[in-house]
DNA sequence: AGGTAGTGTTCACGTTCGTGAACGCATCGT
DNA sequence: ACGATGCGTTCACGAACGTGAACACTACCT
């Protein structure tokens, strides 16, 4: 069998690593530790604080692991993941649309995380994992208006913005334009622009500090989508309501 | 600032994968879920599994996350760094050593986790994080001892056998003796092999099952430890059996 | 004030990896 | 029984990475 690849074997070392201390490690510590190069060290601190995994303290330079890793590990969106699909359930039976759970991905993509599918034979449907564009679909938006300007900016042009149909808007200028209006509005509604017949709608769950950044949309039919969208709105609306209270209620930081 | 490291940002993506699933992924899924090439994820696949953070089901190939990966996240040896130094500190004083508490790393190197220095001004003292080799290290002859024959033999062959001191033992068979040694009498004494003056005497720790492999040692100043070395053995079985016993108390498995 | 030591960081280039294409195999449908 | 599909796996080669050497900077000591 072949060898380990190396970068992946060494980030898990330096994962574990900072997980047996609880104060700072330098650069240079943690290349002793591990006896790696420092320039080899350096890009996998980087890439690892990039993630979030490791914070980094402006006063000594020194990397430590994020708390919320420390505590969960992986499962860091674990807590939303068993909280929200009762929610889901239920509000797909409600508003009887497909109900959509997404976290930022990489730069201008979202992962979809969890998915309650529409009760109705006809449904706007789709197989987890996945992950989806950020600048034409309504999760993707509500995520990309939480974010700083300079990651925002860098999402509108890490993924190509093809015209997945007649609808899409591609314009960068556009793009913002719609970034800002789900920013003002709390919700983003995306008709037609990602899937033909498809609407999209969402929100973000507003989640307290240290809680990663996660949004609730419907994946709606268009049609049905038109016929009472304050309706749909409302239930979504209820829905990421009490799953923030859910979130609110175990939280123990 | 520069791109992520590739294979470091694509593995901590594969292990926040599973652990949003309870049920096992297949090559294949996991391809498709994080968009990647099958052969690029076969490769981190094995680096995963290889490492003990995923376990591969032989009936129907699907990969699932380790589940005291999933229950402790990277803090996998966290328990005994928590329960070990009290009882190391005790020991310190009581054996008049610095006591080191040790598991294994890549293949035939032991990593240093956790140290509790001798009272005494004269001392073996060696700084945290540290990597030894096992072939010349009493917590790297116990931890061989405990290993399944191919890793041992891998193992023997991954470190150049150097002589560090006059006394080392480079021969192949005569470190396969003193491993087998160890596994015979539970210990392993190394006078002045990894360093002149130091004595290194060791033994593992019995956990439960799903725990860590990990062991105890005492560094002595080789005079000191000539002078009664049963006492110190003695000791040290007696530490081995308390943080033993706080580990079962606490299990919780 | 100047020299030394160690820090974090950059960069060019040799080395290693990532991956597309292809393979052997198992399963399923006709 | 045979063809189609998709699985896990291998491998050669272009692409990307790892890292030694060097740098700029800071802190400390004389």
């Amino acid at each position: 069998m072949t060898s380990d690849i190396k970068s992946a074997a060494r980030v898990l070392d330096m994962l574990e690593l900072f997980s047996t201390r609880c104060d700072g490690l330098t650069l240079s510590e943690v290349a002793r530790g591990l006896e790696l190069p420092k320039s080899s060290t350096l890009g996998l601190l980087r890439t690892l604080h990039k993630r979030g995994y490791l914070v980094r303290e402006d006063e000594d330079d020194s990397y430590r692991l994020n708390d919320m890793i420390r505590r969960d590990g992986f499962a860091r969106h674990g807590r939303i993941l068993r909280v929200a699909p009762p929610v889901m359930t239920a509000l797909a039976v409600d508003a009887g649309e497909t109900v959509l759970l997404g976290m930022p991905d990489a730069s201008g993509l979202v992962r979809l995380l969890a998915k309650e599918a529409s009760p109705s034979d006809i449904r706007y449907d789709i197989e987890l994992p996945r992950k989806v564009p950020a600048y034409c679909t309504a999760l993707g938006r509500v995520l990309l208006a939480r974010m700083e300007p300079a990651a925002f900016e860098a999402a509108l042009d890490s993924v190509p913005r093809a015209a997945l149909t007649a609808s899409t808007q591609v314009d960068r200028s556009a793009v913002i334009d719609a970034v800002e209006a789900a920013r003002e509005t709390g919700f983003a509604v995306v008709e037609d622009e990602f899937a033909v017949g498809g609407t999209g709608v969402a929100a973000v769950i507003p989640l307290g500090q240290g809680q990663p950044l996660a949004a609730l949309g419907l994946a709606c039919i268009s049609q049905r989508y038109r016929q009472d969208p304050a309706r749909l709105q409302a239930q979504l609306g209820g829905a990421i309501s009490r799953i923030a209270e859910a979130m609110a209620g175990q939280g123990n930081m």
